[in-house]
DNA sequence: AGATAATGTCATCTC
DNA sequence: GAGAGATGACATTAT
């Protein structure tokens, strides 16, 4: 893992070298301020883990007790040869916990987004998409009239589901408003672009919670608090065909069918309409409505209806902007554009839809890029637990390499002593260990050498050079 | 009342 | 070129 890390680093530098020449040759600074890291990181590692050993490193290539490695006998040599080769192995390099910072790590780990659990990822990811396209995912469509139970399904619904199953008494109550209103009933029903609305006359406007007085409705795609039915019609004749939006009413009106019978008060109503608020207004998201201890935001709202309304919710309101803003978000552009062009609007009401629009946008966006930054967040800590472990890991083999290296530096010792214990020089006298050493040959011969001699002769480095 | 978290918005960049 | 998405920075609001 931490290999692959490094190498993840690496690759993604190399990435930026070759991908991106321009930019790599801009920012010339930051790679090297990279590689920097890098060594400083394995100067620092290589500097601990000797402080933290017993110089294992100079043990092979010098002598022991006056006796190079390569001087030792054979059965020794290979023993610390291998203590040597696999601590080598273990290539403490590779080891250095970089210092990755979390720009880097969003920048050149970009799969590394995902890694914790994907799926949940995704899922939440799209949390705020769904909240805001559950009325837009044509894919789901149910077949008219089949209205499922409740919560669960309604979650799946989507607008067209909803339209589908939309009892037709609500299109009447559109054909009635637009007949008082001068809009006709197919400008409303190609506001949602549905080729058959199942309108019918047979329907009964009253059958949905509009007609409820001291009930919640939408307006302007806002959860807002109308002591009447009339209060939706007071804007009428506004420019641009302003009137209360019945295709609003229709998604509450559906919403209400669906799921919500009985009293409509204080209700959840399932927009996702957390718009910004002025100082000191309310949220009327649904939470609102849900949440424990906050029933003093709904006693706010049901005095003071516009104060439920977003800002961008007020502005529409205030220059009539006849879409509701959950719409002119969620909208399709083809279909947004097409939707500016049917209807006469104002410079100033198509600013100020575009600006809802880009900032409705906006904010699923960063609410998606708040979340991916706290998957980053969190797998770097992941990381740096794990390379946190290995690296206690690897000191603790250390350690136990030492150990052993240690052993076999006071088995060679002992060794060597008990050789020039049993020499002797020509008068029988015992050979100084500080005046000769011990030198063997490939062919399994030995000879005992002043140490002049093998000072001169040098070290096996020393002879390699 | 101040600290901190959460959220919205704007500017800018990239695709 | 327009639009959408991503993201840093800042402001505002909530806790």
């Amino acid at each position: 893992m931490l290999r692959e890390k490094s190498e993840a680093v690496d690759h993604s530098s190399q990435q930026e070298e070759t991908e991106e020449g321009e930019s790599a040759q801009a920012k010339p600074r930051q790679q090297s301020k990279k590689e920097e890291n890098k060594i400083e990181g394995a100067s620092t590692w290589e500097a601990e883990t000797t402080e933290a050993g017993n110089e294992p490193s100079t043990l092979p290539e010098h002598t022991l007790e006056g006796i190079s490695v390569e001087d030792i006998p054979p059965f020794l040599s290979s023993v610390c040869e291998s203590v040597n080769s696999s601590a080598q192995n273990i290539n403490l390099s590779q080891a250095i916990s970089h210092d990755v910072n979390l720009h880097e790590a969003m920048l050149l780990c970009p799969n590394n987004t995902f890694r914790r659990d994907p799926s949940a990822r995704y899922a939440e990811a799209q949390e705020p998409s769904l909240q805001l396209n559950s009325h837009t995912n044509p894919e789901q469509a149910t077949p008219a009239m089949s209205l499922p139970p409740v919560d669960n399904q309604m979650k799946n619904l989507t607008s067209q589901d909803l339209l589908y199953d939309l009892d037709s008494n609500i299109f009447d109550g559109i054909n009635l408003m637009s007949l008082a209103t001068g809009f006709s009933p197919l400008e409303v029903s190609q506001l949602f672009e549905e080729p058959d609305s199942g309108l019918s006359l047979n329907s009964s406007y009253n059958s949905t919670s509009l007609t409820n007085s001291n009930s919640y409705c939408i307006y302007n795609g806002t959860v807002g608090y109308n002591n009447d039915l009339q209060s939706l019609c007071h804007d009428l004749g506004a420019v641009g065909g302003c009137y209360p939006e019945p295709h609003k009413h229709c998604h509450m009106d559906h919403r209400t069918i669906v799921g919500f019978h009985g009293s409509l008060e204080c209700q959840q109503v399932f927009h996702d309409h957390t718009y910004h608020l002025q100082s000191g207004v309310p949220e009327p998201t649904s939470e609102s409505f849900t949440w424990s201890g906050k029933s003093q935001k709904i006693s706010g709202c049901l005095d003071n209806p516009d104060r439920n309304l977003s800002r961008d919710e007020q502005r529409a309101k205030a220059l009539h902007i006849p879409f509701s803003v959950d719409e002119i978000v969620r909208m399709p552009v083809d279909s947004f554009n097409s939707m500016l062009s049917r209807h006469y609007l104002t410079d100033l009401q198509v600013s100020l839809i575009r600006d809802i629009r880009r900032r409705g946008k906006n904010k699923v966006a960063a609410q998606n890029c708040r979340k991916r930054k706290l998957d980053i967040i969190l797998n770097l800590e992941d990381d740096i637990c794990n390379l946190r472990a290995k690296k206690e890991a690897l000191k603790n083999e250390k350690t136990q390499r030492n150990k052993a290296i240690g052993i076999m530096r006071q088995k060679l010792h002992d060794l060597y002593q008990d050789v020039f214990n049993r020499l002797r020089d020509d008068q029988g006298r015992p050979v100084n260990p500080s005046h000769y050493a011990l030198q063997y040959s490939h062919d399994g011969t030995f000879l005992i050498v002043p140490k002049e001699m093998v000072s001169q002769k040098g070290s096996p480095k020393e002879r390699r050079n």
